[in-house]
DNA sequence: CGCTAAATTGACACCTCTCAATGTCCGTGG
DNA sequence: CCACGGACATTGAGAGGTGTCAATTTAGCG
């Protein structure tokens, strides 16, 4: 394969960052800390899609701050077969289910070509020890993610089919727009089988309800690019309300 | 209700605690640390079966750690009905979810007269930037508690019904081996009904299971106490080698 | 332009949910 | 001590959503 420039970001510190405080969250950072933080942090990686970040077993060295693209999170069952616990985009952190045993517990693979930085966990806790501050935005960062988990969970165990892809499509607007892009048109990452693996549910089905979402005006779909056309229906979908088969068009 | 007297476990002190080491896991915490968090811990609340110890939207004031008894976690849908995410046992912490807003995201019930340690979560913050392993440790258990949601996002995901509840009594036996308690008999603090919601099928599925794994061999249900009678055959279950329907007694 | 992976669509089966009835346990009060 | 009541648990019958299998179409990429 070859390898492919990635797009320069021109974001050699973390105070010009673009996502600062997404991946940061909290008040501004102190030029001390963000300094503190720019020491530590290599910003020059570059990731072609396939290639795979982590794996479950490696040491812990380094965790991962993503400037752009998109990584999938998996583990491997016993079985070998992959579930995906899901997907981290821009200003996101990964790695923080490693800490626990200083080994990673699941495996990041690009969905596209990435660009992250690398933030040294040794020098990283020296400096969150000497910097109380950002080690509180890390601490929010993995209560974030507790409860993220806890949602995909709540999503996954009392959602229909079609409420959790709306529930999806939802969350990948909501990332969009928290990072100023349109809220409506959606660039999908990973394939079908991904999103069906990571929503439960199977490529099929995850096929068959894009036409359905498709049909019923909420959605157009071509190829891998989603746009949104009624955000009010389509949390209608998650609320329950779903586009039923498209027999009962003429609704009584 | 009548106000039951909880066991006294005559645990003043965290050196002294039976779960120390599930509570903060690493290499024994030195005599400063343990004095330090010492005294921030207050160790005398107990709570009656049914009582609620945070909801969603409280503020964070303080972090938790079952000394004795048991609770469950739960988030409610829009709807209104709840969605367990947990249950948490003796020598557990709950309520990181809530660092990142400094408000709790789920809320915490006790499942039977259960005996808690309260963490106040500004002095714990001051703490952990004076005592680095300690904020270690805490580090730690949060890593932890996002790699049990993903096991369970797996386990909801993948398994049948039978894979699911062999799982979750795999899980409590394991917890009670770590506790040095028996990994055969085990006495479930929760209805049948918070199993299914926990692990997300129905009640008559759960006692369906039981039923079909006690014809089996695996297992005896005696209201609340389940014994494991062959932990072989129950992580046969848990990898798919599910007792089929009864009919097929007599496999070719 | 052709090859391969990805996506779509249909038919069918089955696991699990829902609804319903019955049985059991335990706390309460007579 | 026993009877009662309500929550909890068990069991059965039926329905429906989703997975599986299979065939075809489309898209991506060398």
């Amino acid at each position: 394969m070859t390898v492919k420039t990635l797009p320069d970001q021109k974001c050699q510190s973390c105070d010009k960052c673009p996502y600062c405080e997404i991946c940061l969250p909290g008040k501004s950072p102190t030029s001390s800390d963000l300094s503190a933080l720019n020491n530590i942090i290599d910003k020059r990686r570059g990731l072609n899609k396939g290639e795979i970040l982590y794996k479950a077993g490696d040491p812990l060295l380094r965790l991962y701050a993503i400037k752009s693209g998109s990584l999938k999170i998996y583990s491997l069952s016993q079985a070998g077969d992959e579930q995906i616990t899901g997907f981290s985009i821009s200003g996101e952190i990964v790695g923080f289910d490693a800490i626990f045993e200083k080994k990673h517990k699941s495996f990041a693979q690009a969905l596209e070509n990435t660009s992250i930085c690398e933030i040294d966990y040794a020098q990283l806790s020296r400096a969150l020890y000497r910097h109380q501050e950002m080690n509180m935005r890390f601490m929010r960062l993995m209560s974030q993610e507790i409860s993220v988990k806890k949602e995909l969970l709540m999503m996954i165990s009392r959602e229909t089919a079609p409420q959790r892809l709306a529930s999806f499509l939802l969350h990948l607007s909501e990332a969009q727009t928290r990072r100023n892009l349109s809220p409506d048109v959606i660039k999908l990452t990973m394939t079908r089988y991904e999103i069906g693996n990571c929503i439960s549910l199977s490529v099929e089905t995850i096929s068959r309800l894009f036409s359905r979402l498709h049909d019923a005006g909420i959605i157009t779909v071509k190829g891998r690019y989603i746009t949104i056309l009624d955000q009010v229906l389509l949390r209608d979908v998650k609320n329950g309300n779903l586009c039923q088969a498209a027999k009962s068009e003429n609704h009584p």
